[in-house]
DNA sequence: TTTTATAATGCAACAGTGATTCAATTGCAA
DNA sequence: TTGCAATTGAATCACTGTTGCATTATAAAA
């Protein structure tokens, strides 16, 4: 990706074209998943920008419109009766990205074909799913969705 | 439940009956889904224990077979190139409990029927799928699955 | 090229969750 | 009842995310 078109893509967006967005929306673009900010600070631990500065692009780039973000799940551990005939594993679970409310789901058989790196958790079923969206009363009262 | 139960349970697990146990242990027997350890505290933040302790208890409980502790997501944000064909929601993510590391997935057709609260988002396909288990090379160093 | 307004940066600090150390206290078995 | 190991609270640290403020750099105007 030449650093022209970074440079003109930042100011069209109304971003100044600084060292630091070059450098985080050329990773951006060059990666074949989702980064973390953890992970971009990382890759450019000897560059001169500090982690709030890296921060604050991925920020300021995601309002501009040029990067998505997204939390794949909750931040936290969820404790449950291991008794309950119902383990994490055992059904899928629906988790409201904005109330934080968790609803079982039914039972669904997936079939997902070999993916390579993961064919032994899919091939012997050990694997959670989860859904994430809104539930119907948070999307009732706006929000975005 | 029975208290003399619960502290039964306990003492048969090798752990010994206190106060805070038997109430953290009866709080997730009634609970109808799993609870994380914030939403543990504040049920019980008129009690005389600690969040450390309530905490160190959810791990004590886990040890002990007790209880089953889950993490249905991640602690942190992830960004990716808005103009990626691949939006986090357009296919379905397997991410490794162990290692952080997100391969991507085909995309699955999940055909969930309707379920009470959130029959919005599954009838307009507005979520995010997302599956969570150890990777290949995880797995075959070892660890609990 | 120099100037200038202001956007961007680094440092420092705070919040929330998770986790641990250590001294004081408690449970419970002998 | 006693004694010791298990448990507890207070404090603290790590990590991610976030913000305030003084300084610096960008990009446009002169």
């Amino acid at each position: 990706m030449s650093n022209d078109i970074l440079r003109k893509d930042l100011q069209d967006s109304g971003l100044r074209a600084t060292g630091a967005r070059l450098a985080v929306l050329g990773l951006l673009r060059e990666a074949p998943s989702p980064l973390s900010h953890g992970e971009i600070a990382q890759t450019l631990e000897d560059s001169p920008w500090s982690r709030a500065t890296l921060y604050r692009n991925l920020i300021d780039l995601e309002k501009a419109g040029l990067v998505r973000r997204t939390q794949l799940g909750e931040p936290v551990w969820r404790f449950e009766d291991a008794a309950k005939e119902h383990g994490v594993r055992s059904h899928p679970h629906f988790l409201c990205s904005s109330c934080g409310k968790m609803v079982c789901l039914p039972v669904i058989e997936l079939g997902v074909g070999p993916v390579k790196g993961i064919n032994r958790a899919l091939s012997q079923g050990r694997y959670e799913i989860q859904l994430r969206g809104q539930c119907d009363s948070c999307s009732s009262r706006g929000g975005k969705g």
